[in-house]
DNA sequence: CGGCATTTTGACAATCGTCAATCAGTGTGG
DNA sequence: CCACACTGATTGACGATTGTCAAAATGCCG
């Protein structure tokens, strides 16, 4: 299978046959982890980066009384922490979902990239601006769209980015998330997430059976969201 | 007056005497912008950074519906869209909230420094991470906490970044904003603002008249939001 | 003083959360 | 194969938070 992270940033940046390459080497260090498992907690100082090459990892942060929230969904080809090196310690915790493939890459590494590659460089922080647009997009969902619109406007997007690294098919992809685990990304009780969730099944825009979720009208749910993807910066380029 | 933006970068960076003195340099053409003036649009491709030196500005979106979200208050020394050059279109507007006083420095001057004084860019990424790091709170508060401890925990953190660049006194500060545009930042209507408001200036923990915010008792606030100001990575060094 | 934006208040409605029970699916051991 | 336990999904009843609408009060500025 194509590296996800490479299909990725050749959507949103030029890079060179050398520069895949160079990607490609840099992944050695390749893990399975479980489901539920935390990658980085929060206050670490990780001397490694972390690549999503399989499976559904996410940010969190747990406040005092327990509450989680997820602020971000990891997907393959997301990295989790390139920050880290200039920030110092992290101010949230990653932890997998579903059980995944990560890549290890050392910081090390990464310092010999931007020395060398500013090309990759560049596409990597391209894809960190991506991921604060997200952000940005998501925040706005959950200020000012009521919570059937914000879990469509969220399930638009799921589609995109899985469909930017390969893993969307006929408008449908693997979502091995509990509602649970949804409800935390979407700052919902788990209970009027299963409504919603529901309501939007009634209404015939998704099917979400066993971990597998299928948009059924992807036009009528777009609309529905008021979706527009521009904030994903994925226009540049068709996959090849 | 110190310049805020060095003021700020001078807490999360090292900058040499002559790092200072070039970004000094780099802040030539100065302008006063008038309230509620857009800085850039959704879709512009600004050839110049802005950079707030006195005044608050905000990040938005507004949706079809006409509804807005603030994600993010831009005070003196923060930079409104470093990222621009790598992203290409802007995916969120910029405005002036009260009248301000803003620098514009061409993206070419930026391409300069980041040639020539790489301790200053990797300065200013540092401080779009912290950005990104705020956001990622904002989100925690959007979607986990009750709308008072929501706008108790935004004055911590505002106090703290006011603070940090020599803009807050004996805990308080101006905050030239109208509940309308505390309401947008929130995710909250402006009765419920209001009402909130009252409820915080009842309970003795702040004062709100005319156009300043006094934190009446500081550590009870912290205490009510739940605050822990680890997230700005303002830690490495106090203010000279 | 008059005009206007902003703040404040009350009454009521909608959304969303909590609690508790039930149902469904899955895997285990006998 | 079935009994059992366990997790996750679903449903109902009810309560809390927040939104909406409309009016009144306040403050600011010419």
């Amino acid at each position: 299978m194509l590296n996800p992270l490479i299909r990725k940033l050749a959507r949103g940046a030029e890079l060179s046959a050398d520069d895949r390459r160079t990607v490609e080497e840099a992944i050695t260090d390749v893990r399975q982890i479980g489901p539920r498992q935390d990658l980085i907690r929060e206050g670490d100082r990780p001397d490694e980066v972390h690549l999503i090459l399989e499976g559904f990892a996410c940010r969190y942060k747990t406040l005092a009384d327990g509450q989680r929230q997820i602020m971000a969904f990891l997907v393959p080809g997301d990295i989790c922490d390139l920050h880290v090196a200039i920030l110092g310690a992290m101010d949230h915790g990653i932890g997998t979902l579903s059980a995944c493939t990560v890549a290890f890459i050392p910081q090390t590494t990464v310092a010999v990239l931007a020395e060398k590659h500013p090309a990759i460089i560049r596409a990597l922080w391209w894809n960190t601006l991506v991921d604060e647009g997200i952000l940005r997009e998501w925040l706005v969902s959950m200020g000012r769209r009521p919570a059937d619109k914000q879990m469509a406007h969220l399930f638009c997007e799921l589609l995109v980015r899985l469909e930017s690294v390969g893993l969307a098919k006929d408008n449908g992809f693997e979502f091995p998330l509990t509602q649970e685990e949804l409800a935390d990304a979407l700052g919902l009780s788990p209970v009027h997430t299963n409504r919603v969730l529901t309501q939007l099944r009634d209404d015939g825009l998704i099917r979400l059976s066993g971990k597998r979720l299928d948009i059924l009208d992807l036009d009528r749910l777009c609309t529905y969201a008021g979706f527009d993807p521009a904030y994903l910066h994925l226009t540049k380029r068709r996959a090849s």
